[in-house]
DNA sequence: CCGGTAAGTGGGAGCGCTCCCATCCGTGGG
DNA sequence: CCCACGGATGGGAGCGCTCCCACTTACCGG
């Protein structure tokens, strides 16, 4: 560091060679209005010539702004959702911010030290606003940047009152949903395939569980309830446990694909049919989903809508600073194949 | 945007407060010698009762650097590898930047306007280097940045000479060993199932093949060569052709892991015992790896020294830069395992 | 007792831009 | 023919920091 490259022509050098004021070529660079055509030519011919690229720490410290927003990862998102889910907010974020001048910059968040380097660039004025993808009830990172009067969005919520800007899915809408399907189909004892009680997103999908069975007038059972950590592996036991205690199951209602795929082979190992014998519904649907045997009923979670609500949200707080957070629950939508 | 943030102290206004000079300040808040320890005290008292952050723009404009470095990808890389790989390209370079104070910024060039707002954005002095993920042979963005004089790493190679930094596995050498190895177990009819020829990654795994022949005086026939993408269905595919065509096959090197465990399938399809009747060698690697059946003997990437290699070119090119670039090939190492 | 040195410190001079106001010029109406 | 007005333009005043040099002070040896 500390070098320099070479020959950097500054806007100065420029308006020297067009013949013009720096105000003049800054406005032909910012593509401001109030410029004759004559003139812009003429300064556009002298930037082409000279190679001219603003210096964007000096176009920070002047003008009060970035142009770059961050989206941040800690190490659970990282492996938690694995590609699909990343892979489709990330997309859908970049071209939510296409027509805009804001460079979209990831930043993987691991540790302390990492986070506390993250916060000094962030509140150091690199970026105009953060997007986080799902945090941990535990992470200090969104209060730290709201503290700093960043602009902050989150995917998804920690708790049911977040004092910061969210976007969530509709969790316990999209539960509700596939219970009241299973119902509807003549099914009354649904086993629930949970994530871990402690992320609220699990504790969401539980909750609409319970809200379909109400005016069906099903009781609820907690038996009926066993308790994953989204991934195949638990899900597969999960179903184990669950025909155990209750051989008379007729459907499940998993909280995730990767659960529901779980439990497709572990009610296929028990000699059960699905959707014969067991109705199966998971949650998530990301795509390219990995096709299960046979294809999976689900849950899709409206990620391009997601990312794209993020950015708004978080391009209007970045225009207007409003005084209130806003929490947008956008609707999920029950795809329908075969295992329900 | 245009908005501020309120109250973000200055040095100044730290400075006043510890009453003493802004050089003073300056010095304790970068952790310079040269201030009295009493000094520093009262100073970082002064900090803390303000919360001052420093600044980056102001620091960036000043100093002439940025203390952060991009790592690229393309649409291409996103895909194309999937998640192992890049999780551990991506944790080795996190890793070997924890001791630095130099931000890792992820960045993903999609499109033209992508690549160009991202040029914009180094040449701009928001990064002092940049890393790329491996770059396809037709990828302007390499040389753009060459041209703007801003240090660069690749990981992987577009041909034979570069002339770029670039740090990448022995291909060659690890087709070699794995080939030489089969060849030592007393197999002949050795087939191979390629990368996409136009990619040079591939042509040097093809090329490690047939040097590994030579030696053993066993003749090259390129009807033993068939190829793929890299992807396992691809691999399967090839794996009929080839045993179609020769019949008498009684190995296999597949230049991916992916395109290996697609050759695994299509052998036991076949009726073919891995490895009595044909032993089978990929190539990759990648951690965590989704075990086969049987386990596959393959030639491991280096990945983690990879990363780490990559920033350590590139510190050191942001230190001194240096007039010329430098190439550098680690080592791969062929992990045995049961089918070969 | 004094010049010499080193350690510690203060602050001027920018870094390259944006913002904004003063200025200039051309035009149309009185 | 003069003045008022608005669009186009020039450039001063910072933005908050680092760099570096000049200055102060304290302490050393001669």
């Amino acid at each position: 560091m500390g070098r320099q490259r070479p020959g950097t022509p500054t806007l100065e050098e420029v308006a020297a060679l067009a013949g013009v004021g720096r105000g003049t070529v800054s406005r032909v660079v910012n593509n401001a209005a109030g410029v004759r055509d004559s003139t812009r030519r003429t300064v556009q011919r002298a930037i082409a010539e000279l190679g001219y690229v603003p210096n964007l720490a000096a176009r920070s410290l002047a003008g009060h702004r970035a142009d770059a927003v961050a989206l941040v990862m800690t190490e659970t998102d990282w492996r938690l959702f694995g590609e699909p889910f990343f892979t489709e907010i990330v997309h859908s974020v970049g071209d939510a911010l296409t027509d805009t001048p804001v460079q979209l910059l990831l930043t993987l968040v691991r540790s302390d030290t990492e986070r506390q380097r993250f916060v000094e660039y962030a509140r150091g004025g690199r970026v105009d606003g953060v997007l986080l993808m799902s945090v941990h009830a535990e992470d200090p990172l969104p209060d730290m940047l709201a503290k700093a009067g960043l602009p902050t969005v989150m995917l998804g919520r920690r708790s049911g009152d977040e004092s910061v800007t969210y976007v969530d899915a509709d969790n316990a809408g999209g539960a509700r949903d596939a219970v009241t399907h299973l119902l509807k189909g003549g099914r009354d004892t649904i086993g629930v395939i949970g994530g871990p009680p402690d992320m609220y997103v699990a504790q969401c999908r539980l909750r609409g569980y319970r809200e379909a069975l109400e005016p069906a007038g099903v009781e609820f059972r907690s038996s009926l309830v066993v308790e994953g950590d989204f991934s195949e592996e638990s899900g597969h036991r999960a179903m184990r446990d669950l025909l155990a205690r209750h051989p008379e199951l007729d459907a499940v209602f998993a909280a995730s694909d990767s659960m529901a795929a779980g439990a497709l082979n572990a009610l296929r190992a028990a000699g059960r049919r699905v959707p014969e014998d067991v109705a199966v519904i998971g949650f998530d649907d990301f795509q390219p989903a990995r096709p299960t045997d046979p294809p999976l009923t689900t849950v899709r979670q409206p990620l391009e809508a997601i990312g794209r609500t993020m950015v708004r949200l978080l391009l209007e707080e970045m225009e207007e600073s409003p005084a209130a957070w806003r929490h947008v629950i956008l609707p999920t939508e029950l795809v329908l194949r075969d295992t329900a």
